[in-house]
DNA sequence: ATACTAAATGTAACCGATTACATTTTACAT
DNA sequence: ATGTAAAATGTAATCGGTTACATTTAGTAT
């Protein structure tokens, strides 16, 4: 493999010189440059990148800690990522935690031994004191997932707010009885979207039915059962706000296999327009997070943070969107 | 940030001692080893990864080169890559190509500035010469996706047999009048799998009629579009074969559009056997893809070419597997 | 106690680029 | 021609582990 030395010998300057081309050409007297230059080409010379790294003690690289690369919002927010970093010159390192707390202080480590410039959190799990410890030496940015009581630069939407939006909607569509069926409640996101639909039926002058709160774990499955369990209620509800659209299409399957027909004898609102909400049929009415989106600004805030601008560990929320289709009955049934 | 000098001077043993406590705890008496260890602890030392990859120059990360994350299909080959990998100490490089070659051709750099140790593609679209040459000098695994006439590893499914499978799963249904679906012709394996159509009408003495294959891109849309085309024709087709499940879900959405019910109007065979296939309403009947294995094998041949073991360069077909669902007519409706 | 071998440890070179600092060259003004 | 500042280049230390080889220590047999 030709190094820079052998480079500089052929090129009759010195090893400086060379990696001055290199990194900082400017300071090298155009002949030079263009000597040096031909003989890198003639020789297809390619720097060592991992003397490099050593040497200046940066990697370029950065990584995306994920609860579950099989979540489709999880690989949108990780495609944001991506393109944002490419476009600055870093590497994505995937780090998947299939929810496993350890498996967040495990990654935790490539951080503190400086195997990557920076981390961008999908799930923290890991206790908040060490997190907080973590993020006052090494840039951390945490995304779709966020704490309290913790200033992390964060990158979310406002999930109380959504929850309230989604189940106005049904609300205004002139439901009374709407059921909602949670993600896990040991999640804030899931707590904070139940906390919304519980806002919006208060500030609506309508009684909180507990029995029409069912947790789910944002699967298909878990829709499926609960929309089972609460059509067999004497009362049973004849709207539903599902905590993610996944669970939106067990729901429907439910209702379904019950004999009923969505939007007409139960109206459907899910959660995160993904790809399948759009495809399933009905079409699945549901809240947009911008997940490209985060994931993009996420990245932004990471760079910030690496280049060594503190200034802007802030939380940023973004905007969130209502998009209507023909699960809950506002629209006409319409392909596209 | 405290160093081995520094561990070995106040362990009063050398570098080269902490050295070895670390990498060969054998070669070292269990006493000095303990006194090391101890020190280690107390110090709270972390080698230098970089330093330490510098001078072994080897990485311990792989290159995965992907098409595109959305794609659950490429998510579910790289969490059984990942998996895998993390089971061996190695770290998975992300490589988002977007489908574009030249993105194939950049993160090429990354393996031969020896950035990783190894590369697996879940698209070979770059030049047949050139990645032949790369693969003479470094690991290089090939899944998802497959060449024709070049001796690189590869793990895939017959794609062949496959299509025909599924089509003869339709044909042993009593359907005649069968249409295919395909991917982008681009694709080998879109190809194979229109292949395999093609052979399983022949050999049950069925025509081959032209009008009748359509090529889509692997969307929902162009799958509800080219079937959309199919019904108006004068003789429609009563059973599809669509290569893969999103456009087996346009696909039927287009007949319950145009007032068909599948599988009573239309039956529907979809490939790939993702999560969608067994949400959708009817669940969709398809060729099961064993992805994660896919994924687990790639690595492990990866992991044996980069430990020397050049003996093992072969092709792997891993099984498919028919699934049955609704969407064939073969099986009552019936939900999980 | 002695000799010899194996085990344990130490010494120092090395990986290949980067960069602070020193030196030389160039450009320009007088 | 000469002095001076700026630009260009060179010298050599450095980053922090790893490892071939040399040396010391321990273990065993006679």
């Amino acid at each position: 493999m030709v190094k820079m030395s052998d480079v500089a010998e052929k090129a009759n300057v010195s090893k400086a010189t060379v990696s001055r081309v290199l990194r900082n050409p400017e300071t090298v007297k155009k002949t030079t440059r263009d000597k040096v230059m031909a003989i890198i080409e003639q020789m297809n010379y390619q720097p060592n990148i991992l003397a490099r790294q050593f040497r200046r003690s940066e990697t370029n690289t950065i990584l995306v800690v994920i609860p579950n690369i099989l979540n489709t919002v999880f690989s949108h927010i990780l495609g944001g990522i991506e393109h944002e970093a490419g476009k600055n010159g870093y590497r994505v390192l995937l780090a998947n935690t299939n929810k496993q707390v350890e498996k967040e202080y495990e990654f935790l480590d490539h951080l503190k031994q400086r195997q990557v410039d920076g981390m961008i959190l999908l799930s923290a799990r890991m206790d908040k004191g060490i997190l907080a410890e973590v993020m006052k030496q090494y840039p951390v940015v945490l995304t779709a997932d966020y704490l309290e009581g913790i200033p992390i630069p964060t990158v979310t939407i406002d999930n109380v707010s959504s929850g309230r939006t989604a189940t106005e909607h049904l609300i205004k569509l002139g439901h009374s009885r709407i059921a909602h069926i949670s993600g896990p409640l040991h999640l804030l996101v899931s707590r904070d979207r139940l906390k919304g639909y519980r806002q919006a039926l208060l500030q609506n002058n309508l009684d909180v039915d507990n029995i029409l709160i069912q947790e789910g774990d944002f699967s298909h499955e878990s829709g499926y059962n609960q929309m089972t369990k609460l059509l067999a209620l004497e009362h049973p509800p004849t709207a539903v706000f599902a905590a993610n659209d996944e669970m939106a299409t067990g729901v429907i399957k439910a209702a379904k296999d019950h004999g009923l027909s969505v939007p007409e004898d139960l109206a459907v609102v899910g959660f995160d327009n993904v790809k399948l909400s759009a495809i399933y049929d009905p079409g699945i009415t549901t809240i947009a997070q911008p997940m490209f989106k985060m994931g993009n600004k996420a990245m932004e805030l990471l760079l910030q943070q690496i280049n060594g601008d503190d200034s802007n560990k802030t939380q940023y929320v973004l905007q969130n969107e209502l998009v209507i289709r023909e699960s809950c009955g506002a629209k006409q049934k319409n392909h596209g």
